[in-house]
DNA sequence: GCACTTCTAAACAAAA
DNA sequence: TTTTTGTTTAGAAGTG
């Protein structure tokens, strides 16, 4: 399964490869874009070295850019400066055809951010064309052919630098931002890919280059500048139709977005959110410095922060320039983060696709920022929302949600989203599953896309001695899942039936209290103590497993286990004898002779109300035998074929091969069956 | 539409 | 008495 998924995955990921490589400089409209966006294409393996050639692709396509602007400037030189407007017409060579039909000689600023405003282009296109104007710019620079109005030149060479610093310092934060998103499972860089993929950007950045990405800011800032609150990637198949349309109602949605649900960080809104909510908390500002990037000026206190900000960043030139180059930041880590959703998506589709090949690809696990779903987000209350079809191999990272569902008020307004695992992927979750966005759900109130069986089984299992109390599962609720830090009283509710009804958690009790167990195998098998049916008897079948899977539990159920088997099985018989439905109980588990005599007598007395009835007739609390060896007391459900009624329990008990051993215990039948 | 699963809520009881 | 723990049931809602 492994293997042919990553073979598939792999088989996938080259042809997807194209795509990715090339959006960063082949922006071509339709076919690659569409198939990117309506999710029919199932693999898009996107990585890091996907990402490290895309680059490698920018660079070239600058380098082209160059040539061609050389060219240009080797004509304007010939033919005197031009103006920038002109429309001659130029060779598209190697330069993506919808730039190419943008002209792709030099434009003003003011051009361009005309040009921006009317989203025109695509983040892609402008990254082309903004490449290409910064290679004329460089070569005009010396000659002072050609240079930006508002700029003088002067200007223009002390900003340089800075913002070349600048640049260094916001791919420093974007390294480390990478980092956090990585660790946080957003990211996901497999070990074998290269480390990070913008780190080919920042080291190996030329001033050239630096230049050229603050332009690409410069663009990219007043492209989000005109998005407004829309809070929505540009539409990349926007390119085709707003360059004929250019308004800002030819922007629309990203399909691709709303496909994978997700929609462009935005962590200004963020920032100013969490600003909103702590008024003394500042995104700038944080242990007595400034975190404006680049300056880290120590500030006493909140007032003399703000003093700082208002009288160092205030609004000019360069702090402009410098939220710009952080939007830029954003922008590329928002790019990163489509591509590795892609990567997940198909991942996701991949591993979903054996049964449900025709539909579309799985939906982002949550929902806020989908565009498909925002009206169930919003319409629904807290527990109507729509279940998420999820995989149980997929990372189900927030990855494939949009970034608003990190935002702590957006995930307040999902609620409760059930997810389940189909039965068919009725496979548990591993360690890798959760601890891939350990991070993410400890910080973000998201609710992990687990059952509540998974997770029980995860907390269980993740213990050293792989059993757990209650309240330790409880704890590790809260510990690994903020989301389960609010409404205690909901989902602890819901853990303590879990435990109850899935046949996998095994309660196991000590002179110090109870704990649980889970039988791995039984979860796998995904079996519920069946709805409506008394469930007490001793799972040998289960307790065997268990031991088996946890042999820390040998050296204290070993010896009530010795008791329990041929004790069921005398216990079973009687009651077939006397026509009685079979009827365990938690201390039938291990029972004393007393014990026994004392359950058939109940049992004939038909004094069956209570499952632990037995204890607290042998003893106040438990036998001494409990209080020296710790009773298995976790019954097992009744099989739906199994559970018919006393006359087949009867049945069952005689005719099953295994009686003593696989179903020492079958249910008692419901009292109004006995009646 | 049906069977099933999951989740949630609630009631209840026993134990701590 | 209160809280915790555990069991059971019912119903809503999603999934196949």
């Amino acid at each position: 399964m492994m293997q042919e998924s990553g073979t598939e995955t792999k088989s996938n990921g080259s042809a997807i490869q194209n795509g990715s490589g090339g959006s960063n400089h082949l922006l071509e409209c339709g076919g690659l874009r569409e198939g990117r966006s309506n999710g029919e294409t199932p693999a898009v393996d996107i990585g890091a070295a996907d990402l490290a050639h895309a680059q490698q692709q920018q660079q070239q396509a600058l380098q082209v850019a160059r040539q061609l602007l050389l060219q240009q400037q080797q004509q304007q030189q010939v033919s005197g400066l031009k103006s920038p407007k002109r429309n001659d017409k130029q060779p598209a060579l190697q330069v993506p055809v919808s730039v190419a039909m943008m002209t792709p000689q030099v434009i003003t600023p003011q051009q361009m951010q005309q040009i921006l405003q009317q989203q025109v282009l695509s983040p892609q296109q402008l990254q082309v064309l903004l490449q290409q104007q910064q290679a004329l710019m460089l070569q005009q620079w010396p000659s002072h052919f050609f240079l930006p109005d508002f700029l003088q030149q002067q200007q223009v060479a002390t900003q340089q630098l800075a913002f070349q610093q600048q640049l260094l310092q916001m791919q420093q934060l974007q390294q480390q931002h990478l980092l956090s998103l990585q660790r946080q499972g957003l990211l996901t860089i497999q070990p074998g890919q290269p480390a990070l993929p913008l780190q080919p950007l920042a080291q190996g950045m030329i001033p050239t280059e630096l230049q050229q990405l603050w332009k690409e800011v410069t663009s990219a800032h007043t492209a989000e500048e005109t998005t407004g609150n829309n809070h929505s990637s540009l539409d990349l198949t926007t390119t085709c139709v707003s360059s004929s349309a250019p308004s800002k109602t030819s922007l629309i949605m990203n399909p691709h977005a709303s496909t994978n649900g997700q929609l462009s960080v935005h962590t200004p809104k963020r920032e100013s959110l969490s600003h909103e909510e702590h008024p003394h908390s500042h995104p700038l500002y944080g242990h007595g410095v400034c975190k404006w990037p680049g300056c880290e000026a120590v500030c006493e206190d909140f007032q003399s922060f703000l003093k700082h900000l208002n009288s160092e960043h205030a609004l000019d030139d360069r702090s402009t320039a410098q939220c710009r180059v952080q939007m830029q930041v954003v922008q590329q880590l928002e790019l990163q983060l489509a591509k590795d959703k892609e990567r997940l998506q198909a991942m996701m589709t991949h591993l979903h696709v054996k049964s449900t090949e025709p539909k579309a690809a799985p939906q982002p696990l949550n929902l806020v920022s989908s565009v498909t779903l925002s009206k169930s987000a919003s319409e629904a209350s807290p527990q109507s929302l729509p279940h998420t079809p999820t995989t149980p191999t997929a990372p189900l990272t927030p990855v494939t949600q949009g970034p608003s569902v990190i935002t702590t008020t957006s995930m307040h307004t999902v609620g409760p989203i059930r997810r389940r695992y189909s039965d068919k992927y009725n496979v548990p979750i591993s360690s890798a599953d959760i601890a891939q966005n350990q991070e993410f759900y400890k910080n973000a109130e998201v609710r992990p896309p687990f059952t509540y069986a998974s997770l029980i089984r995860q907390a269980i299992l993740e213990s050293p001695e792989k059993q757990l109390t209650l309240n330790e599962i409880y704890n590790w609720f809260t510990r690994m899942f903020a989301y389960f830090r609010r409404n205690a009283a909901t989902w602890k509710g819901a853990i303590r039936t879990n435990l109850s009804l899935h046949k996998c958690f095994i309660r196991v009790e000590d002179e110090f209290g109870s704990f649980w167990t889970v039988d791995d195998e039984e979860f796998k098998r995904g079996r519920h103590i069946q709805r409506g049916r008394p469930r007490k008897y001793c799972p040998d079948e289960n307790f065997d497993e268990l031991v088996a899977h946890n042999p820390s539990l040998i050296k204290n159920m070993q010896s009530s286990h010795a008791y329990c088997t041929p004790l069921n099985a005398a216990l079973q018989a009687s009651m077939a004898e006397n026509s009685i439905p079979l009827y365990t109980t938690a201390s039938m588990g291990n029972p004393t002779l007393g014990n026994l005599a004392s359950a058939i007598r109940e049992e004939l007395n038909g004094a069956m109300e209570h499952t632990n009835s037995n204890e607290s007739d042998s003893s106040p609390g438990r036998s001494p035998m409990q209080a020296v060896h710790p009773v298995h007391v976790k019954e097992e459900p009744l099989d739906p074929e199994e559970a018919e009624g006393p006359l087949s329990l009867v049945t069952t008990a005689n005719h099953s091969p295994d009686f003593d051993h696989d179903r020492d215990y079958e249910d008692e039948p419901v009292n109004e069956d006995m009646e």
